[in-house]
DNA sequence: CGTCTTTGACCGGCGC
DNA sequence: GCGCCGGTCAAAGACG
């Protein structure tokens, strides 16, 4: 049982080991602490003990040039001390009988270190699997931890508005077939932190997914379908109710890069078709629509509009999730947002215990005053939650990153979004990207264009720890706004801020 | 000829 | 119910 999950995971290939040798691999309990994850120190542990068998085991000639060499063999090749009963006992045979001839001691000794040999190399090659297998059960045990956190959340939710639901169950009917359809538009997206409520989602709302000859189509007509006979598509309905708000958030849930440029649309990595045009009020300037035509049916949409007050400023608008793998330049936003959805989730533990439990490094960084009082800029006034990045600051001031391009990291949430709602769609949206990185040159070496600026700033985003210490103040901020909500909703001068600190010394590289 | 852009029409949500 | 507004559709045109 993986702590903090509540179900099994399968160990197998540990506990498999029949053999008397691989015992010592069988009695490794990475999870005999039901507080604590596996450790990266256990599993040293656990190569050490691998490295000790050998270097105990006997042996009096050298190891064939001809073998493998492994850390594992150069072990074994430096204790030379007859330990091994096996050994002793030809010893003793020696003893005995005074003459054995040297071809039979030879032979004997050739196969028994062969199969030592063998043996070794064999822990050795389980040892790193071992290994590859608790890195990638520490990345799942992370990513469903998230997950089950976001779900707990939602769980307590849906259980203290039980019974506004029933006051509204006809209107709530027609919210769930809207989340149906969303389901469905969304398609298949390759999230790799929630796989497992992705893949479902998928399976239950569109079996057929793939087969269509347009997703998009195929989507409205199931829409269709439901608005005729509701009653067919109970099912999906059911099967979606626990996650109706969330995904219905989901959908809107956006991610706004502002950055300056000529050019009427940045470089992100994507292609994109555009689909529309139109008059935003309150801006002269036109909005454009444009969807991702990296594949067929992918959802994911941007806004491209030049702001009113500058119109240097382009602000590109991301919404909804890729379907289809991302090429390595437009990877660097998914990672940006995975980051900040995960630390929302993370967010969404709402004390610093849980939060500590859930990641302490972020833990840390968002616990720690000295910059989570000075980065987080928290807003209400988007009708959805929108992370923002405003890239728009000089470049030529100086050579500090957060100067450079992430001056301001915004998290909007609106008023009526209850903070594990915020999370999870910016969670399941983090594979949707994303700003093209520039690998070539240092980001901060350089007085670049403006799209340039939003290439590497996506890259500095990235490749910058602190960048998670930036995130973790905004989310540390949302915390806090949320927690101190009702006391000073009406603090700020401007009606949309609850709660309003700037980003002001976010320590680069 | 296929792909992409343009642009008016259409639709749904929301506030009054 | 009506009008406004944001978002999307799809026919027509432009372009390579």
């Amino acid at each position: 049982m993986l702590p903090g999950l509540g179900f099994p995971v399968n160990l197998g290939r540990v506990m498999e080991s029949s053999d008397s040798n691989r015992k010592v691999l069988s009695e490794i309990d990475f999870f005999s602490n039901p507080t604590s994850k596996p450790s990266a120190q256990e599993i040293h542990h656990h190569h050490q003990d691998v490295k000790t068998l050998s270097s105990n085991i006997s042996v009096k000639k050298e190891i064939p040039q001809t073998q493998p060499v492994s850390r594992c063999n150069l072990d074994m090749n430096n204790g030379l001390q007859l330990h091994t009963g096996n050994t002793r006992s030809d010893q003793s045979t020696l003893d005995d009988h005074g003459v054995s001839s040297d071809a039979d001691d030879k032979r004997a000794k050739s196969n028994e270190l062969k199969q030592l040999q063998e043996e070794v190399q064999r822990m050795n090659t389980e040892n790193q699997n071992l290994k590859e297998m608790l890195s990638h059960m520490s990345n799942n045990y992370t990513a469903l931890q998230l997950h089950l956190a976001g779900l707990i959340q939602q769980r307590q939710q849906h259980n203290q508005h039980d019974h506004h639901d029933l006051q509204v169950v006809g209107k709530s009917e027609e919210k769930k077939q809207v989340t149906a359809r969303q389901f469905i538009e969304l398609g298949s997206g390759d999230d790799e932190v929630s796989n497992s409520s992705s893949d479902e989602r998928t399976q239950s709302a569109s079996p057929n997914n793939g087969k269509s000859e347009s997703p998009e189509s195929e989507s409205q007509k199931a829409y269709k379908l439901q608005k005729l006979n509701p009653s067919s598509s109970n099912s999906i309905i059911d099967q979606s109710t626990t996650t109706a708000t969330t995904e219905a958030t989901m959908r809107k849930a956006r991610v706004s890069v502002r950055a300056r440029s000529e050019a009427p649309m940045i470089s992100d990595g994507c292609q994109w078709r555009k689909y529309g045009q139109k008059m935003a009020k309150g801006n002269p300037c036109p909005r454009a629509y444009y969807r991702c035509t990296m594949a067929v049916g992918c959802p994911v949409r941007k806004q491209v509009q030049r702001c009113a007050e500058d119109k240097t400023i382009l602000v590109t608008t991301y919404e909804g999730n890729h379907n289809h793998p991302l090429p390595p330049a437009a990877m660097a936003m998914a990672s940006t947002t995975s980051a900040a959805a995960g630390m929302l989730l993370s967010g969404s533990m709402s004390s610093p215990e849980g939060l500590m439990k859930m990641n302490p490094m972020l833990a840390r960084a968002i616990l720690n005053p000295s910059c989570s009082s000075t980065m987080a800029t928290l807003s209400a006034s988007a009708p959805f939650p929108t992370v923002t990045l405003d890239l728009t600051h000089n470049v030529n001031n100086d050579n500090n990153i957060n100067n450079a391009m992430l001056h301001q990291f915004q998290v909007h949430r609106p008023n009526t979004t209850p903070f594990h709602q915020l999370a999870q769609p910016l969670y399941n949206q983090s594979k949707f990207s994303g700003l093209q990185l520039s690998q070539d040159r240092p980001v901060h070496q350089q007085s670049s264009t403006p799209a340039d600026n939003v290439g590497d700033a996506a890259k500095a985003i990235t490749t910058d720890p602190n960048f998670t210490a930036v995130l973790a103040a905004a989310i540390s901020s949302i915390i806090r706004g949320n927690n101190n909500q009702n006391n000073n909703s009406a603090s700020s001068s401007n009606p949309h801020i609850l709660n309003s600190t700037s980003i002001s010394s976010f320590s680069g590289n």
